[in-house]
DNA sequence: TCTTGACTCTATAGTTACTACAGAGTTTAC
DNA sequence: GTAAACTCTGTAGTAACTATAGAGTCAAGA
């Protein structure tokens, strides 16, 4: 089958395919005369594969690991665990990071009585820097850009 | 004072600085006679406005607005109560897709007993595509690039 | 006065995981 | 034969920065 078709059955798009072969994910298939790519169904499994890890938020560098993983299956399995646990840390400390966000913004939110213009609405004001108001003191530490990955 | 104490007062490196000035969140300064860019305390708030509307995951072009709100204070302020609206939805949506990944993952790493060797260990097979095997059906409809922003 | 080091300037490239073109060539159907 | 649909490569764009190169500026010490 050729590039559209894959794409179609394999839920990628045309792009993404030629990316993931450009960035070794997957491998360089034959060519046609006419220089198409020609792929057979195997690919669609490692397509499949790709898709599940990326649905796992794995990077593709994380997935190109297991993928040679994958080839030399006599490899001690330790560095797999540890790349999944990785991963669950890192969604933990996200999910308490998007928390407390939610949080702020929630308070925020708050601020807005019924004001009808900017200056009346607390909102504003509240983004503002802080002179000496807020009682909890390290409210402004966390890193912006700690929230995303 | 000079970029470079504003970084360090400001917590914002000096090309950060200079970025948001190229962005048109913060206007530029003067310069000295050698060209060096000379700020008073008052780039300290904006920045400080900045760095609080960052830690609560607003985009650049969101706060770009929210200043361009702050100087017409006569506005009505519902842009701002949707634009907060629309980030709390948004938190909450991230946080719903985190935890769903976090449980997938933990699944995946029970799946790897005191397995030696990846061939044995159960998560690589967990991350083939599945012939008929899960129960639930739609486990890997999700969007890859769905849990990121 | 000269020099050295610290600082700053602009412009450009890199990051991630793609997406969206442009401009060319290929294939297929009519 | 031709038009539409498909594919090719290469490049640029996305967000919010970070890092680097190469040049210029400034302040302090010898």
């Amino acid at each position: 089958m050729k590039i559209g078709e894959l794409a179609k059955r394999s839920g990628c798009s045309i792009q993404t395919i030629r990316y993931y072969e450009k960035e070794g994910l997957i491998s360089a298939p034959e060519r046609t005369e006419g220089n198409f790519r020609l792929y057979n169904s195997v690919v669609l499994e490692k397509l499949s594969f790709i898709k599940n890890c990326r649905a796992l938020d794995l990077t593709l560098s994380e997935i190109k690991h297991l993928v040679s993983l994958q080839n030399s299956p006599e490899t001690p399995c330790e560095a797999v665990n540890e790349m999944i646990d990785t991963h669950l840390l890192v969604a933990e400390s996200r999910i308490e990071d998007l928390q407390k966000l939610h949080g702020d913004l929630k308070q925020l939110r708050l601020k807005c009585g019924n004001a009808r213009s900017v200056d009346q609405c607390g909102i504003l004001g509240e983004l503002l820097p802080k002179p000496e108001r807020s009682p909890s003191g390290t409210r402004n530490e966390r890193s912006p850009s700690g929230t995303r990955k």
